[in-house]
DNA sequence: ATAAAATACTTTGAAACTCTAACAAAATTA
DNA sequence: TAATTTTGTTAGAGTTTCAAAGTATTTTAT
């Protein structure tokens, strides 16, 4: 199950930065794994990704979900195809604007993404048990900090 | 840009699981683009990941290369064809057992594994740079426990 | 010793995800 | 009102991945 691709040392002698590669893959595949829930059957995380970004309760266009996923329209237009044809995500087009089509999630599709978020949150809070209270804000606080670092350069 | 596909909020209210995807999301992308280096023209994240999964100075058959990268030998086949033509990586039929190939990088594809390396090591060394050593060696701590949790259950 | 099984890898064919470029429709601007 | 911009879809292609079938070599069991 390969936890890193990069030589095996012990835990502490890990540099951190392969620990932050290892550990977000190790989640991702957890991910994926989840996947074969009641409410989440068939899809893939790509699927999940995009309902998420649609949201839980709003009206969202193209132009936004595609903004907030990092992807081009015409890959958006044919995950949603996909994800409108199961059911899960709804499209009409606007009164205001008629270009544009909005984007919802279904009665479905909310169930995915709650399912999915329960299970992520179940996920992390069992993983951070384990921690101190000193070690789950340091680990928030670096977080943070390599995230804004990110993205204020992307 | 998306930084996260998840709801906007402020760094401190951001649960760690938000902070996790987040992270995740942000990191890929920048590695991503640091990808048009002198000597990783051309290659992909993917590509990067098959020549650190191949090793420095190692010389591993296609099993043990595919095993750390968690693909299927067929996977590894189509990589591998890529980076040999692109002259990153040496395919050998090994003397002892004959059916085995035996990976190994070139000189390029050194100097690849060291640019990325190294532009690795500077992003996360530059983002952790307002955390005391103190909170390095927690956050080390802390992310060697939880890359151990998900990959137990892996 | 040799037949059967296991191991290591490649090839083939297909699916998922992505993009660019060309297109269409609606709204805005000049 | 004509040109431009915005919003989205379609068409065509590239990449990455896998499962299944095939090849070559080694190991195991008879």
């Amino acid at each position: 199950m390969a936890s890193s691709a990069y030589p095996a040392m012990a835990a502490h002698n890990l540099e951190l930065d392969d620990l932050f590669s290892g550990t977000f893959q190790s989640v991702m595949r957890i991910e994926e794994r989840a996947l074969d829930n009641r409410y989440t059957q068939g899809l893939t995380i790509t699927d999940i990704h995009t309902i998420v970004a649609v949201g839980l309760y709003e009206r969202n266009p193209m132009n936004v979900c595609a903004t907030r996923l990092d992807v081009t329209l015409a890959t958006l237009t044919t995950a949603v195809n996909k994800l409108e044809k199961l059911g899960y995500v709804r499209r009409e087009r606007s009164q205001e604007d008629r270009r544009k089509v909005l984007l919802s999630l279904t009665t479905q599709g909310r169930k995915a993404y709650r399912a999915h978020l329960l299970f992520h949150k179940r996920m992390i809070s069992e993983a951070l048990n384990g921690l101190t209270s000193e070690e789950q804000r340091v680990l928030a606080h670096a977080l943070a900090k390599v995230k804004s670092f990110f993205d204020a350069r992307a």
